[in-house]
DNA sequence: GGCTTCGCTTGATCCAGATCAAGCGCAAAA
DNA sequence: TTTTGCGCTTGATCTGGATCAAGCGAAGCC
């Protein structure tokens, strides 16, 4: 592993705090792998036999069930997921898959339970992460539960924009289909949501997305930082 | 505060761990009510003051925005809520109302804060408590996505009789009207789906309902312990 | 008894979003 | 260049569930 990837990964708010004996330990038993795009990592009911870290790419979290599948979360560099079956020794609720070509750390989750045992510091960490992670899923269910479609997709251009610095012009990180998914809704009907966003003040061309009016935007979305607020 | 209420606060998993001087700490500064039905605890938005834990009753959680509102969940005795918010010292996602006459008892906030910070069994039982509220929502947001109303409330049903110990009659311990919101759809609908049931192994009579014929509700409803088993 | 209230059911209608079915545009392969 | 394929859009239709609007029956109250 390279030494810039155990630097990003001990910056991680879940590894900042512990121990470096008990970091270097943890590191030191787990796998750095690449995986090109649209390979399956996990499947829902496994195991959990480690712990993921996303150090490059994307990792989709999705579920199935009826014959249907929704996606449940987009994990962006540099983050870990299925920290709660890990910790649990349960199986995961959710599987895992590449959506670009990415790199991947897993840490045998044995070890993490072993070391959240002995290290007051990576505790408390942990207790933070999972408290973020639960009032993320809670902000997504409010998200979908309490909004239509195309306000969905509205609040997401008005993040997007945010994470952009308020750059007039965002462009779309992932392919449509895929989030229309993360979106909770079909392709067809996000190019619907996207044609009715140009009468409140956006212009879209391809996965280039103008931001004309940021007012009207807003009057129309409601951002709510009660859902929207990624940082609280 | 009665004895034996301690003693069941001190019997939950997340008090059972900690050290018993940190236990009585906290205890002596928490604050024992009773409250009415319908009396607002908590209202999304508000910082977390307190960390609750219901010990008679029933709470509900629920969530409004964009004039619409929704049963995120309910809490039943003996269990806690709030802890995520609690910790992060951040504002409450989730507004709180009691829909039947409870004991509640607040413990306040930063006196959570101090013991988890010098008590490493506190540490390590929020963390699994953490790690269960998170796959509980993930699971109910699987249930929302993945399944028709009819089915939720199949499952519903089936889990019920299940914490009967597989009684054929079993009763619904809330009114219609807010199971309806707990199952995310509304009362009308509700009515519906039970007469949908009526063809599929169930007898709805008032508050009571027979479970005629398991396997023919099973098939139907394809419960998956991904979704409706509460104890992993 | 008659009267209200309230929780529930039932029926009719409406609507957001899903599904089905073409078409379109662009990029890589031939 | 044409061809194939894929991602996206557009239009038409369908459907699960919401909404609107009565009815209905049991519990409380005068």
């Amino acid at each position: 592993m390279q030494s810039v990837d155990i630097d990003q990964i001990r910056s991680l708010p879940l590894f900042a705090t512990m121990a470096q004996e008990n970091f270097d330990s943890l590191v030191t038993g787990a796998y750095l792998q690449r995986f090109p795009a649209q390979v399956e990592l996990i499947n829902e009911g496994d195991l959990a036999d480690f712990l993921y870290i996303v150090l490059e790419g994307r990792v989709e979290l999705y579920s199935t069930g009826n014959d249907r599948e929704t996606t449940m979360a987009m994990i962006t560099p540099v983050s870990t997921f299925l920290l709660a079956a890990t910790i649990k020794s349960a199986c995961y609720l959710m599987s895992g898959r590449t959506i670009k070509a990415s790199r991947v750390l897993l840490i045998p989750s044995e070890d993490v339970r072993r070391v959240l045992d002995i290290d007051p510091g990576f505790s408390r960490a942990i207790v933070d992460e999972l408290a973020t992670c639960y009032r993320s899923v809670v902000k997504a269910t409010k998200n979908l539960k309490l909004r239509t479609a195309v306000e969905r997709v509205g609040n997401y251009i008005i993040r997007l924009q945010d994470k952009s610095d308020g750059a007039d012009m965002v462009e779309l990180p992932v392919g449509k289909r895929v989030l229309a998914s993360m979106l909770g809704m079909t392709p067809e009907n996000l190019s619907r949501a996207f044609s009715a966003l140009q009468s409140y003040g956006i212009l879209v061309s391809g996965p280039r997305i103008e931001i004309t009016d940021r007012a009207v935007l807003v009057a129309y979305c409601k951002p709510d930082p009660l859902i929207d607020d990624m940082t609280s």
